[in-house]
DNA sequence: GTCTATAGCATGATAGAC
DNA sequence: GTCTATCATGCTATAGAC
């Protein structure tokens, strides 16, 4: 079970974030207590304290984190040309990225509340760039002539929060594979931005 | 402010009920503590237990009276006939329905994790009946070969994810009437279920 | 019906031994 | 680096006065 000694910051601070991820994901962050994510670790509450300041910084840093990797894994992503093929990728990248971390993909949304005032306004920064991705790939397709959306805006919210759903009721090894849902999420998407 | 004493049952337990919704919404089951509703509705922390078992008697109350009034307002509404009209019926509905009552909507959708498995239990089985009514339509429709839906099971949950999401953004007195928001979220569900 | 007071326990965070 | 022990505070729920 639990060592009583020893060192391992390198390895145990990664397990930490892991463990807190876990916790935060299935009980929320204000029932997840410290004790509790110190046995989820096998370590005593208070070691805890030297990985994390405090349990807020733990909830503000794995949120960022999730953040960063959400905004540089899309920069970072091959979009082709044009809007079409430029929504495509968005719809089949959001899908797959939320499903390969829907632990953080549930916390980064649940436990927005929890965050106290300047941590929320990072974050919530971070997710209003993501949204402008979006929202610019809507806006050309619409200038152009290719998607008949009469409100972008309104449009972005919405394509989001369908794509972001599927975390919450895929399972991996269930009736339908990922490339399956993304593609009949895809088709959905392309429909309803359609003339 | 608070009052001393007398005899307010027909009126404490309602504001109890609206307390607890509010600051549940605001705050998280987990983050609000009997004392601070008490404090919200202007008595003393033990008055509260004249008019709930428990905390999580008030979650549960709150959750199912939501669910129950959502399938009975849907029960009574005119659907119109054939799979199209009915599907504009439960768009318009449902998020004319959500609007009305955006802290409940909330609550049911973050709180089910709170939830004792017991009473877990009989809030699924609700939102699962009301899955079904928009599910039934979808299917309808395909066997018209009215709708182009691939899975009628996952449209259904991608369409109540998108529907759903109008709550977390929309504010009334905002950029768009809520007539205005029903119509572009009916074109686009329109448009994404059609050949 | 509401109050005050309190039982019994859990919490976040720290101090100091090893 | 981890442990044990502890502080100060907060929590849910109940008992009994009024």
């Amino acid at each position: 079970m639990a060592r009583k000694t020893g060192s391992h910051s390198d390895i145990t601070g990664p397990r930490v974030r892991e463990a807190a991820l876990r916790l935060f994901a299935r009980q929320g962050y204000a029932a997840v207590s410290m004790r509790g994510l110190a046995a989820e670790v096998g370590v005593q509450a208070g070691a805890l304290y030297l990985y994390t300041r405090d349990k807020q910084s733990l909830l503000f840093d794995l949120m960022k984190g999730h953040m960063d990797d959400l905004l540089s894994a899309w920069a970072e992503e091959p979009k082709g040309d044009g809007p079409m093929a430029r929504l495509e990728a968005f719809c089949r990248f959001h899908i797959g990225f939320n499903l390969e971390r829907p632990d953080a993909v549930f916390v980064s949304y649940m436990e927005l509340r929890n965050l106290e005032p300047a941590n929320f306004d990072v974050i919530e920064a971070l997710r209003k760039a993501y949204e402008t991705e979006l929202e610019t790939i809507l806006k050309e397709g619409v200038d152009e002539g290719i998607f008949a959306v009469p409100d972008t805006k309104l449009a972005t919210l919405a394509l989001i929060a369908m794509l972001t759903g599927v975390t919450t009721w895929y399972r991996e090894g269930g009736r339908l594979s990922r490339a399956r849902v993304g593609q009949i999420y895809w088709d959905m998407v392309r429909k309803s931005v359609g003339a």
